[in-house]
DNA sequence: TCTCTATCTTGACAGCCATCAATCCAAGGG
DNA sequence: CCCTTGGATTGATGGCTGTCAAGATAGAGA
C-alpha cells in the first residue's frame, strides 16, 4: 500500500505539466489532507526542526492543550500517510520525518526546473 | 483576509528550519486542506495544464461524474483558499491558478536551498 | 424588455473527522 | 512477579464536508 502510494506520487509531473489521473489525485489528496490540520502541521514542524531530526512524544504533548490520545491520533494519521516514521527505543517512541515524501509533494507543486536550476 | 493569509504563508520558513507558530499553522493548513480532495486536485491540474493557463467551467464539468453545483462548490473552496482566481468574460467564467500560492507551499515543504541551488 | 443559456447559491442530508474519556499494551524497576 | 509509567487503541459524540435538487443570478440575443 505504501509502495503504491510512493509510486503514484513519485511518478507525478507538476500540476501544470499535464492533468492528474484519477488515481494519482486520490493518492496525492491523501497526503495533502494529512497536512490539512494545524495540529498535524505543527507536529511535523516540531519533529523536523527538533535536534537530531527526531523527537519523542514527550517532547510534543506539552506544546498543545490536547490530551495524549489526540496527539497519538494525529501522529498515527501522519504515519499512515508516510510523512513520518516512529521507532520505539526503550521507554520512549521517537518520530522522524520522511524527507522524500515532502520532496515529492513539493515537486508536484512547482515545475521540476525550479527544483534543480538556480534562479 | 487574503492579505493576512499571504503574509502568514509568505513569511514561513521551511518546516525543518523552525517550528511553526499556531497562527502560521492555521493559515497553512487552510491551503493544504483545500488541496486534500481528489476532485479539487484534478481541477487544479486541469486548469494549470489547460491551454493558455486558464479554463472555463464548461471545460471542467465534462471530466467528472458530478453535477454542476458540486464542481462550483469545489472551485469556490479553491478560490477562497487563494489557489485560483475566477473572472467572468461574457457568458463563461474563466479560472486560472495563482502560481505564487503553489510556490509558497512548495517553499514550506523543502529547504530554500533545494529551490535555488542545482543538484 | 423578454427569453434562453450558463453559472452560482441555498437548503438539506449522509458520511467523515477531530476530540476526549476510558481502557489496554509494552517496557523497566522494584 | 507486580507495579508504575509512557503510549496506543477503542467507543462515543459534536461538528464539519461533499453531494445533489431546486431556486436565483447574470449575460447575450431577439
Amino acid at each position: 500500500m505504501l509502495a503504491d502510494l510512493a509510486d503514484a506520487v513519485g511518478c507525478c509531473s507538476p500540476l501544470a505539466r499535464e492533468p492528474l489521473s484519477a488515481g494519482q489525485a486520490v493518492e496525492l489528496a491523501r497526503l495533502f489532507k494529512a497536512m490539512g490540520d494545524p495540529v498535524r502541521l505543527r507536529l511535523l514542524s516540531l519533529i523536523a526542526s527538533h535536534e537530531g531530526g527526531e523527537a519523542c512524544v514527550c517532547d510534543l504533548t506539552d506544546v498543545f492543550d490536547l490530551t495524549g490520545p489526540t496527539i497519538s491520533h494525529h501522529l498515527k494519521v501522519l504515519r499512515e500517510a508516510g510523512l513520518i516514521s516512529g521507532e520505539r527505543r526503550g521507554t520512549w517512541v521517537y518520530y522522524r520525518v520522511q524527507p522524500e515524501a515532502l520532496r515529492r509533494l513539493s515537486a508536484v507543486l512547482v515545475p521540476d526546473d525550479a527544483l534543480t536550476v538556480p534562479a
